[in-house]
DNA sequence: GTGAAAGCGCTAACAC
DNA sequence: GTGTTAGCGCTTTCAC
């Protein structure tokens, strides 16, 4: 019991390959019955299309390819659930690669999914990654878009959420909830784009409310949970610590959150927090965090249409594209005064 | 500028492509000085082996097709990295899909994975399936090897944990803290391996310590969140409500300590709660909840490594192996009664 | 140690 | 509407 192929299907019918070929594609020039037949014949067989021997020949592997740092963040998975949605709808295969926030390792996979033949590579940058010239290379030989984590080059469409309008009215918020004396925390590693946008985005919140801006106030750490205790520390020794904390991750915030508890500060009555991109726990601590939410579906969703357009486009027509999605603020008890 | 590819970095060289085949695959029969100017004229050229042909060629991909039910569940997305962490370390790829616990999508999954020609398939049932004709099918082309959510088939190998040991040390920690009305939640899904062995756990446990075994104490729902809300909705109006619950799933044991909280009933105090996966907000809210940890990464790494085994193995040779983990209690406030 | 030749399964340009 | 032909890039058997 071999595998059957299109040849096989077309000895039992006695027609030629290519016709069982057409007829399997469903090419207009093929007859009724033909199609029919060979339809049914491949049925019994069980015959398979052998997506490689497809790819190899036509140049097209229907595959697209994948790079989040991780997983099994609520954020990143919720985006490959998006770029899932619009693939398997338009018969693409997705290969899923983590580069768990190491350079090397988004350069590696970026080898393994050229080796693989992709069609396309989405990717949000890793962490670690600083310099670009892997992406001059591979937007030549593959449509490249880029989301969340961007870097904005010539020829590479992008996806991000509007981090400085989520930033700007977090803040904004804590502010209406009459907390004055606010804090951030943000990231050391500033050569990414959502990070700095999330810190300009606080500063113009603070400079509209006519606020003072005081460096003491901005605590770069990593926005782990880790990083955010040591942040909590760092303010809560500074003569006049402040009344609410913006941090640029839902981690960080809940490193503030437990030390400020251990200090028995009460959020949000004494203290206010909001976090940044809405991960489940945030809903499920005491008291529910408020955050900002970042579309990641819809965010998935934008990126593979791009990659779709980017593809089907003449040779020479496309032209990159920058989309940002809106970020919204989710209010809980952590930012809520009771007044 | 072409792409390189053997033929043209022959044609430089004036040698054959099978020539530069070997070399790159560094076939001892090729002497050192050949090896030597093939590689340079492919790292000058910027030659990269196409996977697709080579695959097509040599019937094997490299590639291994992963399906879990979701991959923003921290336990597998830990348990995908496991796969990836061996994977990687033996020129693996690795294909993830999501079956969203849809047994449609599922069977679609595995067609596209087929498709892609993957050499072998670990996958984890959607928690819809209940028939395993495709999996008869499937094993009959790759090595297929199951992990977590199993079922035992001649030919396919499987990991799980010691669900059972698992659950019945939870029990039994409860018990060891003084609580005695002990109740459990279980999955409607009760075709799932984990589930039933879970509840088999907690029910050996109760009997090993003279405790009687009450059915209103068992309480099936989805395990999620809600799930684990309406059960302690459903145990607290039992004219005598337990005083500890194990739940097989960390989610339904959440919903629980919130009914609770919403009734001033405190954890651990008057009932004790243990959940199950390690879920990383099982540590973030309070009181932390005792679970059982699934040790998901070695799980992907197991898998893997039977994978390679029954790949590499002569034909004929194989035969499946079932693969039990240690499962491992944490335990933390939530079942720490203070006396 | 290297070359020649064949073919993996499929598609597509060109015939008629 | 169907067949013929060629070949995608690579590996591998069989030569010598």
């Amino acid at each position: 019991m071999k595998k059957a192929t299109i040849g096989s299907i077309a000895k039992a019918l006695n027609i030629t390959p290519s016709t069982v070929s057409r007829a399997l594609n469903d090419n207009p020039r093929i007859s009724e019955e033909t199609r029919r037949l060979v339809k049914a014949t491949a049925e019994k067989t069980g015959y398979r299309v052998n997506g490689i021997a497809s790819a190899l020949r036509s140049g097209r592997s229907f595959t697209i390819g994948v790079i989040v740092p991780t997983a099994d963040r609520s954020f990143f998975s919720r985006v490959v659930r998006g770029i899932e949605d619009i693939a398997s709808s338009t018969a693409y295969n997705v290969m899923i690669c983590q580069s768990y926030d190491s350079h090397r390792s988004e350069l590696e996979n970026i080898a393994a999914l050229m080796r693989a033949q992709v069609d396309g590579i989405l990717m949000s940058n890793a962490r670690e990654t600083t310099t670009y010239q892997h992406l001059e290379q591979l937007k030549k030989q593959v449509p490249v878009v880029l989301f969340d984590r961007v870097v904005y080059q010539p020829g590479i469409s992008t996806v991000t959420i509007d981090d400085f309008r989520g930033a700007y009215q977090a803040t904004s918020h804590l502010i209406q909830q009459g907390y004055r004396r606010i804090a951030t925390f943000t990231s050391t590693q500033h050569h990414l784009n959502i990070y700095r946008e999330r810190l300009r985005g606080y500063q113009e919140a603070l400079k509209d409310h006519c606020l003072p801006l005081r460096s003491e106030y901005i605590h770069f750490n990593d926005l782990t949970l880790e990083g955010g205790t040591q942040g909590a520390v760092h303010l809560w020794n500074l003569p006049e610590p402040p009344e609410a904390i913006f941090c640029a991750s839902d981690f960080s915030a809940l490193g503030a959150m437990r030390y400020l508890k251990s200090k028995s500060i009460v959020v949000p009555t004494e203290v206010g927090l909001v976090g940044f991109a809405n991960e489940p726990f945030t809903e499920y601590v005491e008291p529910a965090l408020s955050t900002v939410n970042q579309y990641p579906i819809e965010m998935g969703q934008t990126a593979t249409r791009l990659f779709l357009e980017q593809i089907e486009s003449e040779q020479g027509t496309f032209s990159e594209k920058h989309i940002t999605l809106n970020a919204e603020l989710i209010v809980r008890q952590s930012s809520l005064r009771n007044n």
